[in-house]
DNA sequence: TTAATTGCAAATGCTTTGCTATCGG
DNA sequence: CCGATAGCAAAGCATTTGCAATTAA
C-alpha cells in the first residue's frame, strides 16, 4: 500500500465511515494508474484481483470519494465520466484522435478568476479549462488526404 | 424569420440538404431564444407550434447544425447536453445553485493556447474554459446555517 | 452487534438506431 | 420522382436505485 493511500485512509477513519478491500483497491489503482480512467476500466481492472467486485460498488465508492473531495470527476464530451486522484491543481489536454489524456500546469491561469469576476456577475467559486489536439503518437501518422 | 437564420438557409441550400419546418423551427428558436436550452427543452417549445415534432426530429437536427457548424453543444456536468447558436468565441459561466449559465468573453484567453503550446507535447486545436459560480439571484437569497 | 457497504437485478434518463411514411426540391 | 428527413418504437449505454446479504468496527 503506498503512502498517499495510507495518508487517506487515516482521513477517513472516523465513525459512520468503513474500508473495505473493495474501497481500498479502488483507492490504490486511483493512486498509481495514472491514465485517468473510466468506471468501467476501474472495474475490469480491479475484477482481476476481486473477481466478485460488482460494477454498483465501483461507481459507488467513486462517489464516496468524490464527495470526501480525494478524487475528481473528468466530464469531457465523451459519454462517460473519467476519474483521477486528486493532487495539486493542473489541467488536461485530450487527444481528439485517440482519447488520450495529458496533465500540465499553467500558473497564468491562478489570475483569470479573478478577471472573470470582473466581467461576469456571478460569485465565481472555480473554473475549468482544457485543451484538445493531436498528441505525439496521432500527429506521426500520415493523413488520408 | 430572423437575419441569422435566413443566411444561414442560403449557406444550407446546397445538393443534399433540404429545409423542413421542423429544422426551421429549431434554428429560429436557437438564434432567439438565449437561454442554452436542452434538447427536451427545445422539444417541448416547439411542441407548442408543431404537435406533431418529435423527440427524434430535435435530436436529428441539432446533431446536423452541430456537423455543419451552425451550433455548439455545451457539455457541463449535467446529465444533459445544451446547445447554442454559434456567434463570436466566448465562455460561460455556470452557476451551481441553479444552473442558470451566463456568457462573457475574455480575451486575455486567446494568448493561451500558445503558452499551453509550449507546454504540452500535443497539437494544440481548441480549449474549453468554464466557470462556477452563484449567480446573482442565488447570491441574494439567505443561506441556511 | 449493528449499521455501512456489497452485489445483484431492475430502473432511469439521455441519446441513438432501425425502419417506414412523408415531404422538399 | 427520389432521396433526405420525420416520427414512432425500440435499443443502447452509463449510471443510479432498491433491497437482501455480508462484513467491518
Amino acid at each position: 500500500m503506498n503512502v498517499v493511500v495510507e495518508e487517506s485512509i487515516s482521513l477517513l477513519r472516523r465513525p459512520g465511515i468503513r474500508m473495505t478491500q473493495q474501497r481500498l483497491a479502488i483507492m490504490e489503482y486511483l493512486t498509481t494508474s495514472n491514465s485517468h480512467p473510466t468506471a468501467e476500466e476501474i472495474y475490469r481492472e480491479l475484477n482481476k484481483k476481486l473477481p466478485n467486485i460488482s460494477n454498483t460498488t465501483v461507481y459507488n465508492n467513486l462517489n464516496f470519494l468524490k464527495e470526501q473531495g480525494l478524487i475528481q470527476e473528468l466530464i469531457f464530451g465523451q459519454s462517460c465520466s473519467r476519474y483521477e486522484w486528486r493532487t495539486r491543481p493542473h489541467y488536461h489536454v485530450i487527444c481528439t484522435e485517440c482519447g488520450k489524456i495529458d496533465d500540465f500546469e499553467l500558473p497564468e491561469l491562478n489570475r483569470l478568476e479573478e478577471a472573470a469576476q470582473r466581467e461576469s456577475n456571478f460569485q465565481i467559486s472555480g473554473h475549468l479549462f482544457e485543451l484538445y489536439g493531436i498528441c505525439t503518437e496521432c500527429g506521426q501518422e500520415p493523413l488520408q488526404s
